[in-house]
DNA sequence: ATTAGCACTCGAAGTTATAGAGTGCTAACA
DNA sequence: TGTTAGCACTCTATAACTTCGAGTGCTAAT
């Protein structure tokens, strides 16, 4: 069943149509453009056709139409005309890249309110996963008599800290030796099996070495417990308000409820396939997110670690828009983080 | 003009049941009270009055009455039946402090969080301004030839870290003379004067002992700019939604903007008053604060330093239930944070 | 001083009327 | 044969009108 020539347009201007105005096609409207040069009763023929293909919708008897999910996946794989991003555009997108800056986190935070400025809409992006980074170097200051701070650097410039007590009795020569066999057995872990090498290869060394270990190790195991770093950025919660179709109290506490709790078990990013992907609204598998279409990029970190970025909106979102500007945000954040990744990388020297 | 215990009577009673029902009272509703064994006709003699003194408002001719700000006002000073919190809900308020936490930070999120759920409203939490905490030590890990990161340890226990350019040439032993110099002579420094003394004390020192220093100084200046730590938190953002008079599409935005972006700039804590404060509606001397109430209490972290803890909601809010909260929320973290607060504190030793 | 009674007011909710945009179908047309 | 004009029909959104009830203020009786 080939759609005609003419089905195609027709279907794409509805589409096109609804984006922009939200408000159902009727074939009047249509016949004024001047990119369809038919008359009202050709166009309301070939979308009783197209309704009846499953492509188009009426919201009831005597409405217009609007597409439907089939629809927006076939405009999505077929009638996407790629837009051409207004130099206003790429310019301030590329504005982040202008002001030097040195950390990860915040490129990603910034990534996030740019994309969601430019689109309208809300940006989710998930951060590299960076549980494959190694750590640098052990360290620990300690404050009182009691209390101790012990700072892990990664081999990417992060750098965690952690509180921890220090049974009593514990001096200062024995934090040193401490340090220093943490420095030495541990250099060069990945963050993933830093926890199972702490007990594999320092308990035995350190209960050597030192008294009183009994209190200060489990102290200390928690301190270093480091959770893989919060993940998932947003951008523009709020912007989901703008959108016509929220204008309902309902709906709105459900979308942030949903971006509050739901979003970071969301699988919308896990299978991290590489390349851009559209999912319209029941694809996200997802009942609350019946409504929505999300669209998802994935950007490289280096070293093989990739992060994602995500757009979320209203199906009826500017597809060709979204799409243009992740690509490119994917782009430039990988070049970026290319630059800003830190010499050889994981391999780099210090495994043990 | 004075009150007669009358009209002292049913202006509370008028208030308590506006607040609970969020519907204009009227007299026929209110003799219904066993508290108020009058007729309506009496009540309604009385509310006019009360209408006349400006405690009550009618939100048009036929309909019951409403407090006004100065009602509310009047209510909030005089009329407030302090409430018994049920044990449930102490339990719920203490539940925080049960799990030994060790971080500052960690704390205050968690009541903000825990605030916001027991009052329905949202919570704003002002950290201690940490401003005052002196440095405790210096350090710098290099990542590769171009990088390094600069940690500082404050004496409170918190870590700042930077990552900033290493100009070329420059040595690991570079480095660490700069380390020593950095720890001899601006460990005890109070954050506030950080920048200043960087300029002061060291940079003369560093230029004598270090080639190459242009470079760095600049980047390494950079690097160690340390924002007051973002000392805002929030909870429960979103309960607002909950209060029916913001059904309205319009003025959830409008409060949640107002979130984002006023808020930080507000003067709500700024005063920084010991105590517990009840602005309500325009008393907030802010425009898109003119439909809600702030109540805030201060706290004490140790050393001088106080927080702020503030519950933001509708003018018809819980004041009695909230200023209960408050009252117990503030001790509580005084206490616990004073449990926190380490050694001696500022003075503790480090001075140079 | 209090209260019952009553006429009056106003908003909320339900009903009806109207206008407009859209449809499907049929018949005329190129 | 594909396209289009014409027309009856459908449905929504909006406005206009009704009804109902809760509330008020005022007056007169208790």
């Amino acid at each position: 069943m080939m759609l005609t020539n003419r089905q195609l347009l027709i279907l794409q201007l509805t589409v096109d149509d609804f984006i922009e105005s939200a408000q159902p096609v009727g074939s009047r409207q249509l016949s004024k453009k001047p990119e369809a040069p038919f008359s009202p009763a050709t166009i309301r023929n070939e979308m009783a056709d197209l309704e009846e293909m499953g492509y188009l919708e009426k919201t009831h008897t005597s409405s217009g139409r609007i597409p439907s999910e089939k629809g927006y996946r076939f405009y999505v794989d077929h009638l996407l005309t790629p837009e051409k991003l207004k130099t206003e555009d790429s310019i301030q997108l590329r504005s982040i890249f202008r002001d030097k800056i040195v950390e990860t986190e915040e490129l990603i935070r910034k990534s996030a309110t740019i994309l969601s400025d430019l689109t309208n809409y809300t940006s989710i992006l998930l951060g590299p996963d960076t549980s494959l980074h190694t750590v640098k170097r052990f360290s620990i200051v300690p404050l009182d008599e009691k209390t101790a701070v012990a700072i892990i650097v990664m081999d990417n410039g992060r750098v965690e800290n952690r509180l921890f007590t220090v049974p009593e009795g514990f001096t200062a020569s024995d934090i040193e030796k401490m340090v220093n066999i943490l420095n030495e057995r541990l250099v060069g872990t990945p963050l993933a099996h830093l926890q199972r090498m702490l007990v594999q290869e320092t308990k035995t060394v350190l209960e050597r070495h030192i008294h009183h270990t009994g209190d200060l190790y489990s102290s200390f195991q928690r301190a270093i417990s480091i959770e893989p770093e919060e993940r998932l950025y947003f951008g523009g919660k709020m912007n989901m308000m703008k959108q016509p179709e929220f204008n309902d109290i309902e709906k709105m506490k459900t979308f942030f409820e949903m971006m509050d709790k739901g979003a970071p078990a969301m699988k919308f990013f896990q299978e991290g396939l590489a390349g851009i992907h559209v999912r319209i609204g029941s694809e996200n598998n997802h009942n609350a997110m019946e409504d929505y279409s999300v669209i998802t990029a994935t950007y490289s970190a280096g070293d093989n670690m990739t992060g994602s970025i995500a757009i979320i909106g209203p199906k009826r979102m500017d597809y060709a828009r979204v799409i243009t500007l992740l690509d490119l945000m994917s782009n430039d954040l990988s070049r970026e983080l290319a630059r800003l990744t830190i010499g050889g990388g994981t391999a780099g020297g210090n495994e043990h």
